[in-house]
DNA sequence: TTCCCGGCTG
DNA sequence: CAGCCAGGAA
């Protein structure tokens, strides 16, 4: 069996991404970049009970009332500047709305979400499968980590080359990449870790275990 | 390569 | 309490 199936046999359906709508969804791939998602759950619900998690809301919020409600996701400085950032370009651009905003093209919006200030390429894509439903798989340092140990792909590739690698071996189901992503971050907590944990692993072909 | 930072775990 | 963990920009 695949990689895949062995995955979700073994942790099953992980019901990504954890938001009520897509905005949030955006909010949260920009909140968790460099962070863990413990951490960026406090800055939601901070934002939540601030009113701020709209276009408009974000938009119109001083920016270090905003800093302060986001402090628990950590570089909140820098974060507080990359919402503001994205809202303000998605005004310009979309009118604030996100429906327009994945209305079009989906790799065309992929290019221009790109030149957004702090916006790369894992937060761009996480924002195009887990907000807009765009079959556009998310490459994070689990995937990088999971599959460098396989031996499926060299620990230095670059994360467009990684990202073609799934996308050319996979029909383009964003349901699919959800699940596929989702099942590789939970492996990667489990068992790939920085330092890895084998004893259990559903693939059994980590490094460690292959030691003589 | 360095800077940006908090919260959880051992 | 030290160590660990997690993206993007300059």
């Amino acid at each position: 069996m695949e990689i895949y199936g062995l995955l979700l046999a073994r942790y099953g359906h992980r019901h990504w991404w954890p938001a009520e709508t897509p905005f949030e969804v955006c909010v949260g791939a920009i909140l968790t970049q460099n962070t863990n998602w413990g951490n960026v759950e406090k800055a939601i619900a901070n934002l939540k009970r601030d009113r701020l998690l709209t276009p408009g809301a974000l938009r119109d919020v001083p920016l270090d009332l905003l800093a302060e409600a986001i402090r628990p996701s950590g570089f909140f400085n820098v974060k507080s500047v990359r919402l503001k950032g994205f809202v303000s370009w998605l005004f310009e651009r979309f009118g604030g709305s996100l429906e327009r905003m994945f209305a079009g093209e989906w790799g065309e919006l992929r290019e221009e979400l790109l030149k957004v200030p702090g916006i790369g390429r894992e937060t761009c894509d996480s924002i195009l499968l887990y907000a807009g439903e765009k079959p556009s798989f998310v490459v994070d340092a689990y995937t990088r980590r999971l599959f460098a140990a396989l031996g499926l792909v060299s620990e230095k590739a670059d994360y467009e080359t990684v990202r073609s690698l799934f996308m050319a071996d996979l029909p383009a189901d964003p349901r699919l990449y959800n699940e596929y992503h989702a099942l590789i971050v939970q492996h990667g907590k489990e068992h790939c870790r920085k330092r890895p944990r084998c004893t259990g692993c559903p693939l059994h072909v980590c490094p460690s275990t292959m030691l003589p």
